[in-house]
DNA sequence: CCTTCGCTTGACACAGTGTCAAGTTGACAG
DNA sequence: CTGTCAACTTGACACTGTGTCAAGCGAAGG
């Protein structure tokens, strides 16, 4: 869909904007290095992004895009258990935060300041949301969520304890390994939503 | 110790950014305007704290201060079990937390972009993990640490959930009242840890 | 040949931080 | 009473970054 905005000039900046972004996820990247990156000047940038946060925010649809993120659910949606959606499901997302984590903490910083930021965020958020939720859900279907866990309590929790804030935590300033995080989330996943 | 710094004008800079931060933590509110709050030059506010960092520090230091942190430390110390330890614990932070949410989140903010900022915010962090760390290590002493849980690993852990910003998902984002904040940490807390 | 589209160049306004210099005021010492 | 000093004020400035505007340029296509 929206990778019909093939448009050459238009790709170079979302890729210069990838780059600088995965290149350094803490700083704010200015308007005019992203220029320079592209190989364009300022204010080309301005007429195909008219601002910052948009574009930001088309750049988090093209990584989308990019990562063919439907593929990558293909298991976990083909689970025939919850205990198995879960799985696939954390493993999945264990190996898509570390790849697109630069666009979104731009992302995350901009949310604190601008409303089309955190528009953008926020609907990023609802579709990983919405992940947790059927992953819940087929834990329930099969009688095995916690007692005293409803559906979008222990959606909460399951989506609150994935975050991109908590793998940043874990690994960035805890220093764990990518490998250390994915196992430990399966696990503690199922310690905190299964019975 | 720091309250030493009892300067009437440090302290109505003091007051009015702790104002201002807790009444919109997500904005980062300028310099004239908490010169303005206190009803005080801009200058002058740059004349007791040279930059921006500096000030939010101060503030943090400020609020720990007035809080009384030691106090409402002083039942999770006196805890004879691990258990009762790390439920202490979780108490006064769920108690704490939305006290110094404001000031926390301004620094949080401005971590990614500030070498001060970040420096103060992860003493703060410090100082907080020593307190899980300690849960931790009582729970160990007891035996209740879940088996394959390390002392640091778990600490991370234990960290990771209770950091302001799942605080924020949970009940900013999600909309959680307080009361179920602290009551599903106690719960999720004991699942993820305890044996 | 002339238009139009996509881009460039260079200017500008605006907000915010931090710096500087000169002036005011009030307290306190001699 | 006078002089001094510290704390504060006023008003300017430089700098960075965003977003806007207007004029120009070059190549593709009618």
């Amino acid at each position: 869909m929206s990778s019909d905005d093939l448009n050459p000039t238009r790709k170079k900046i979302l890729d210069a904007t990838w780059k600088l972004l995965e290149a350094n996820p803490a700083r704010v990247v200015p308007m005019s290095e992203i220029a320079k990156t592209s190989g364009i000047s300022r204010q080309a940038v301005y007429l195909h992004f008219p601002t910052r946060a948009e574009l930001l925010i088309a750049v988090t649809r093209y990584t989308g895009d990019q990562l063919k993120v439907d593929e990558l659910l293909a298991p976990s949606r083909a689970a025939e258990t919850g205990e198995a959606r879960l799985a696939a499901y954390i493993d999945f997302w264990a190996t898509f935060i570390p790849q697109i984590y630069g666009v979104m903490k731009a992302l995350l910083v901009m949310r604190d300041s601008d409303e089309a930021a955190r528009a953008a965020w926020d609907d990023r958020m609802a579709a990983f949301r919405e992940g947790c939720e059927a992953a819940v859900k087929a834990l329930k279907r099969d009688g095995q969520l916690r007692a005293g866990l409803t559906v979008p309590v222990a959606t909460d929790l399951l989506w609150t304890w994935m975050s991109v804030r908590n793998w940043e935590n874990l690994t960035i300033d805890c220093g764990w390994p990518q490998s250390r995080y994915r196992k430990l989330m399966q696990e503690t996943a199922r310690q905190l939503l299964m019975a």
